[in-house]
DNA sequence: GAAAATAAGTCAATATGGCTGACGTAAACG
DNA sequence: CGTTTACGTCAGCCATATTGACTTATTTTC
């Protein structure tokens, strides 16, 4: 798949590449970094967007799904709160995700206002498979990258996290993860 | 800025959370990593958007004045096998950047078809602005997670790409960083 | 018990950033 | 000279997001 074509980019000069090489940063510019996200962020989601495509979902259906499979019973209100966008963007997203059987919803029980989200069978299995395919990935990253690399990695993309958010995600995952 | 209302999402159980704790992961679940790469990216791009918003720009320009910044001279056509997007995708962000002189176009010396791209000082002014802003977010990262993070964070990014894309990335960056 | 607040859904209009297909122009290649 | 290449552009479509206004059902508050 040999898609950059690079062997066509000059190699002529030009100003402004560097400028942060001095301290220390072990030698690796953060440039690199930004470019080595761009791409890695790019073919992760990749994975998943081909799977999706097939049964005609996008993006926007893979984050529902997921949170929701981590989360059952979470609320729309909760939902709009972790994805950060629009009851009125989430709308059509659920409404398909529901008429085609992937998310169930149910009226609460104390406050029967609320619609509490669940996956239905066809959603519990979309969402493994899709975490399957980026789970993949990691293994096979961190296979490369040898021991310790797991939680290396774990501790450097929290820290990625704006400082201020950075508590509620970790909240958000290990209640996820006392679900089971 | 507490978004994310956790206090509200339930506690009680549900099935298939789990599924790989079981062999040498470190006893960190994959959807933990796929969450926080989540969350990770978006404020990454997120320190950019803001910045770009206010020129009324987009994530699309971001990646333009970017590439050409590192690429200086390089065709229309090499931009796109990076970007992987189409001419007609590309028209508009490119005309918008000219237009308003971020980005400047040459025809080519040996071969007067090509329009080589160049970063006008606006443009460069820009990107160097744009990689600042993200320079600091894994300059705060690496400075809370110790010595050696930054190297083992290059590794780890880099092995998540695909592995038959991986090496052009690297010559990609290589190239850029030999243009300094 | 009436009024206010809340949870969710919906309509309409708009923007962004992708896509495909078709076509045009200029220049290079053979 | 004919073909291919590099680039641009027109037209239309789709997915995902936005804002603002409004409805409905229900709960909370006074």
């Amino acid at each position: 798949m040999a898609d950059v074509n690079v062997s066509t980019l000059p190699i002529s000069p030009k100003g402004a590449g560097k400028a942060d090489d001095s301290q220390g940063n072990e030698g690796i510019p953060a440039v690199e970094l930004i470019e080595l996200l761009f791409f890695a962020y790019r073919d992760f989601v990749g994975d998943a967007d081909e799977l999706l495509a097939r049964l005609g979902f996008g993006r926007a259906h893979h984050r529902v799904v997921h949170f929701v499979n981590r989360h059952p019973g979470m609320r729309v209100a909760d939902l709009l709160a972790v994805l950060k966008i629009t009851k009125q963007s989430l709308g059509r997203v659920l409404r398909e995700l529901v008429d085609n059987g992937y998310i169930q919803q149910k009226a609460g029980d104390t406050d029967r206002r609320e619609r509490l989200l669940y996956v239905a069978p066809k959603g519990e299995e979309l969402a493994r498979q899709l975490v399957a395919l980026q789970t993949r990935r990691f293994a096979r990253a961190f296979n490369e990258c040898g021991p310790g690399a797991r939680a290396e990695a774990r501790k450097f993309l929290a820290s990625m996290i704006d400082p201020e958010s950075r508590e509620e995600v970790e909240r958000l995952i290990s209640r996820a993860n006392a679900k089971k």
